[in-house]
Parts: C-alpha cells; sequence; structure tokens
DNA sequence: GTTTGTGCAAATATTTTGCACTTGA
DNA sequence: TCAAGTGCAAAATATTTGCACAAAC
C-alpha cells in the first residue's frame, strides 16, 4: 500500500533547461533553447523541451509571456512575488518591476465591473538602453 | 496630375465586418467573425476577414488583443484615448478601464531601467458577473 | 482602365499529441 | 520493476501569402 512517490524526475534534459535558464537573464523562445542546447551538444527534443517549460512555468519556477509576434518566451522568476516585466523587443533581456500599484489597481476595476477570477497580462515590451542606442 | 486617390475602398466585405462590429460590444476571434458573416448568408473570405481587420487596427478603429490561448481577439473601440480592458474570458465581452495611472507607472518604470519605445500590454482577463454565477 | 480588394489553396509558424522506446528511482 | 520522461513523426491551430480574378473609383 505504499503510495507510488509519484514526482518530477532528474533527468538529464530538464537539468539542462533549468541550467541554461539560470545563465540567462533573457526570455527566450523553446526553440531557441532547443537551438542553443543542441550546439552545445546536449541531445534533446524539442517536445521536450516544450514539454519541460511547461512543466517548470506550471510549478512557478520559471515565467512566462507571449512576445507580440505571439511566442511564448521563457525566464526564470528573479523574485517569488508577483511582478511584471519591462522586456526588451529585440534582445529579450528583461527587467522585473513590482506590481503592487497595477494589482490593486486591476482589483478595484474588476470590482467595480463585477468580474471575478482575474488573471492579470500586464508585459511592457520596448528597447533597453543598449538596443534602443544602435 | 491628379493624385491617383490612394485609400481603403468601400467593399461589400468590409462593411459586413464594420456592421458586425458595430452590433456587438465583445471581442471577436476572425474565425467566429467569419462564422457570423457565413451564417448570416454574406459572401466572404476568412483571408478577407484577416486582412480587413488587420487594416482596421493599423487605423486604430478597431482593438486587438490576444486571449490566454493564443488567439487575436477583436473589438470597436468605445473611446479615443489609451485604455486598457477587463475581458471574460467566457463571453468575451468586455469593459474598458482608462488607463492613466498605469501609463504613468508604466513610463517611470521604464524611464528608470533606459528603455524606449514602448508598448504596453496590458489585458484583465477574468469572469463577468454573468458567466461568473453560473 | 488602373489600382485595390477578394478568395481559394498552399505555405508558415508555433505548439501539441500519439505512440513506442528509454530511463530514473 | 514500472511509472515517468523522451523524441520522432504527424496533427492541430492560427495566421499569412501567392496568384488569378473581380470590383471600386
Amino acid at each position: 500500500m505504499n503510495a507510488p512517490a509519484s514526482g518530477v524526475r532528474a533527468t538529464r534534459q530538464r537539468a539542462a533547461i533549468l541550467a541554461l535558464l539560470d545563465r540567462t537573464d533573457r526570455f527566450r523562445s523553446a526553440q531557441s533553447i532547443f537551438d542553443e542546447l543542441r550546439a552545445d551538444g546536449h541531445g534533446i527534443g524539442l517536445t521536450t523541451v516544450y514539454r519541460t517549460l511547461q512543466a517548470l512555468v506550471a510549478g512557478e519556477v520559471v515565467d512566462v509571456l507571449r512576445s507580440p509576434a505571439g511566442e511564448s518566451l521563457y525566464r526564470r522568476c528573479e523574485t517569488e512575488e508577483q511582478h511584471h516585466h519591462l522586456v526588451c523587443r529585440r534582445c529579450g533581456i528583461a527587467a522585473e518591476i513590482p506590481g503592487p500599484v497595477v494589482e490593486a489597481w486591476a482589483r478595484e476595476a474588476a470590482a467595480h465591473h463585477g468580474f471575478s477570477e482575474l488573471s492579470r497580462t500586464l508585459e511592457v515590451f520596448g528597447l533597453c538602453r543598449l538596443c534602443g542606442t544602435r
């Protein structure tokens, strides 16, 4: 009657993805993560990259956002608290900006209109100092 | 030497799309707009729906946003001023909420981090009073 | 009559899924 | 052992594009 010890397994692929995410501070697409891992000689499939990222997002280990172009971009969270991102649309570099102000504002607006079960989406895209200069 | 009067042409299809958008207050997908027009007996192609919506967005005649599911949703703007939306994820109904607070906040954060050429994305998804009750 | 719009079919892009095989605990 | 993870190929989804034809001005 032992519980089957269900849980996440420590695989080579998962470790490689986490390691890559840890050494970058940019939002990356699944494809670009896949490409880099392949270039680094890791054997991994694109499907696995997608599935692992999905799991990491569900576990709140990484942040996702959709780029204006419609791609999902992933990055490791720096803070535990809820926050938003200021993302460079050219290089993907991002600053985390705290969100209490917007939070309060959104909650108030929602209450006013009788909305429930909110899920916010606030991402500010722009050009970072470096990319904006070029 | 007359200028070729370049501009948007008043076509049957364009009129049908605008009429539909005028008589609804929900965010609609291109596909659902297409389906309804077809059901109403209008001859129109999905491609045309996409292309027309694109043009209307460019002309700032309609608002677009991406649903959490990754679809583009379209609705006619009610106000000229910049604003955000509180969108029901079930029925697509939406309230427009003014954005000066968030605007100021975003601009400040951007300035602080040296970002330029901003484009905000703030949409709050939730369940409207009706859908939340059911 | 010329330019812009239309619509089909095909292409693209991103992400997901079926399924047989591998691997970690 | 054996449930969980992997990866290929194929499917699914949403949107765009090439091109011949039609419609607007």
